[in-house]
DNA sequence: TATGAATGAGCATTCATTCAT
DNA sequence: GATGAATGAATGCTCATTCAT
């Protein structure tokens, strides 16, 4: 019992660490925030952070670790939302789900798309997106309703206007989850306003 | 005359030290990239970037203006390319040459979209190209291809689709040119195969 | 308790840091004194500089502020020292106790004036003694000693004359105290012998 | 014939760079003047100081020089100028003329003042100055009207006075000249008031 | 001789990391 | 474990000096 007060303990102070990264890392860019800094605004001292990570490098993968934690089952959780749905209102109901989630993590969605070249491949939320999505697009082509010959380049296509439009709302203020509707709408029929 | 050679020489200095940084920085991040690297690499000493640039933040303004002095024009001429053909095929052009531009630019496409969050907005590459792709698509709203409504979010998702490709040609070291009519196809009838 | 040691080991530091500014500067002038070499001589790291003055410019003012703070009240002192005394024995005390306590501070001594057009003026060790001089002469004036219509200038030729006797001392490594009274002497009665 | 129109030219130059020097080091100190910016000023590039100077040190010593043989003769006219007549006025006319001489030079006064302690003694004005009165004082003694005691300190504290009255009108931008007077009675009779 | 671009040693400053308390 | 002062390698920048033209 007494061990796992003091794990609790251990957790929080991590917590307030990664939570301290974040914000600065969203506010003034990777390179600016300052260990220093990070463990004032944690309420700990620069020392304290390498007893939880063992440099900086780890601290900021453990940032990327930590959040990919929470957001990897919503992401899931969107995708196989509808899985007993046909392509369009399951790809409908993915946006939805997914914007939603990301609305909670506008600071580090910040952080990561703007360090996605710095993190190595493989386990980052944004290979996370786009297993989804691939999944969803594999999913749509066996159904059918998409051509087989397109879905190479498709997920690429989806999450590069996912993430366009994410970066577009985090500068403007605007909510993610407006959007959703409008990006499934361009996606399925594509610049054609196809109309009837 | 005289004159002139010293200006050759100056030119082709102030080259050598932009292409070094371009290297070094499309190699190691915008931050890896030191003076003294640069130097080393431009074949100069230190002393001499700054008889070229004020100072480091100059340097790297220097880089992103010189190389969007290049790409402007080539990124004007595709847009008008096909100014009097109708929309779809004026689109395909656009994008074949617009790609054929950018493979020239690897190096600084890597740059530009990696650290587009660092540079102040206004004129960048990644502007110009936005600004183009949405005088295209305004274009085809007028012809009556494209519905109004979806006219505020199509360049922002065109511009990220183009964008994504381009990070996953950059990575896999495949020709850019080579996604040009499958980027079309997806964008203009979206994800739905539409069949025949 | 144990705060007060850390914060004792910290004073220890920083009087270690400003002695051996003070060693340098007086040896090889103020701007020929390297952060390096003040850190090396003073027994610590560069950085550690940093930890007790932002920044080059706040270590120097540290140093004229800690001598200053040492020499103030020795300077108060000797004004004040035979306020009931008439103006001539007033001024002879005044100057022994004066050179006495600049006797200890020679290294000081030598860069404060050396550098007194550097720094800005409201708060230095000159001006401290130029105030002082003025109260003594002010004194006198009350007195009926010194004339109205010189006490513009005195102060000036008095500290002048101090400075140049100091300076003169400083160089031939005389002792300061020793000239007091041939000092007095020649400022009370002026050039002239007077005779008997 | 020929040569010496070369060398006139070679004088206006040298003429021209070290009024350059002794503007800017007046201006920004010693240290802050660069040999760039003297050269801009003087009108040559930076190279060609080095063709009349060996290096920045030989410029600031030939500015010193220089002005040092404009002054010289003047002080010297100053201390013989009244060689017949009794001590008092003597010293009278010698302060009239000397600073009426420095009236002239009030941008290199500051500059020799602020760097005495740095040009190696010898050869610097200060030095004339020095000289020039303890040449009048040592005449005074002789003539009986300086006690021979005093004549150690004597010239010490009258040019330590003249000194600090100068840097007192170079602040506040008065003349020179119309302390010659007052400076005069107060180093003749002293600080007491002699009343009567 | 005049020019001014090139040079590189030298300096102030930052910051991740260590370690004695 | 927590603390935060100490460390020193690394970086951007300056400027006296050189030298090809």
């Amino acid at each position: 019992m007494r061990r796992t007060v003091r794990e609790t303990m251990r957790e929080t102070v991590r917590v307030a660490i990664l939570d301290a990264a974040e914000e600065l890392i969203a506010k003034h860019g990777l390179h600016a925030a300052a260990l220093v800094q990070i463990a004032k605004r944690a309420g700990v001292a620069v020392g304290t952070l390498y007893n939880y990570f063992t440099d900086r490098d780890a601290l900021i993968r453990g940032l990327f670790e930590s959040r990919r934690t929470t957001l990897r089952p919503k992401l899931l959780a969107a995708i196989h939302a509808g899985a007993d749905l046909p392509f369009e209102p399951r790809l409908r109901l993915f946006m939805h789900e997914l914007l939603a989630a990301f609305e909670s993590h506008r600071g580090f969605l910040k952080i990561a798309i703007e360090n996605e070249h710095l993190v190595p491949p493989g386990s980052t939320t944004a290979q996370d997106l786009l297993a989804g999505v691939t999944a969803l697009i594999t999913a749509g082509v066996r159904e059918g309703v998409i051509a087989a010959d397109k879905a190479e380049l498709l997920p690429l296509v989806v999450t590069g206007a996912i993430k366009a439009i994410i970066v577009q709302r985090l500068q403007d203020g605007g909510e993610l989850t407006g959007d959703a509707d409008a990006i499934v709408a361009i996606l399925l029929d594509g610049i054609r306003s196809a109309a009837p």
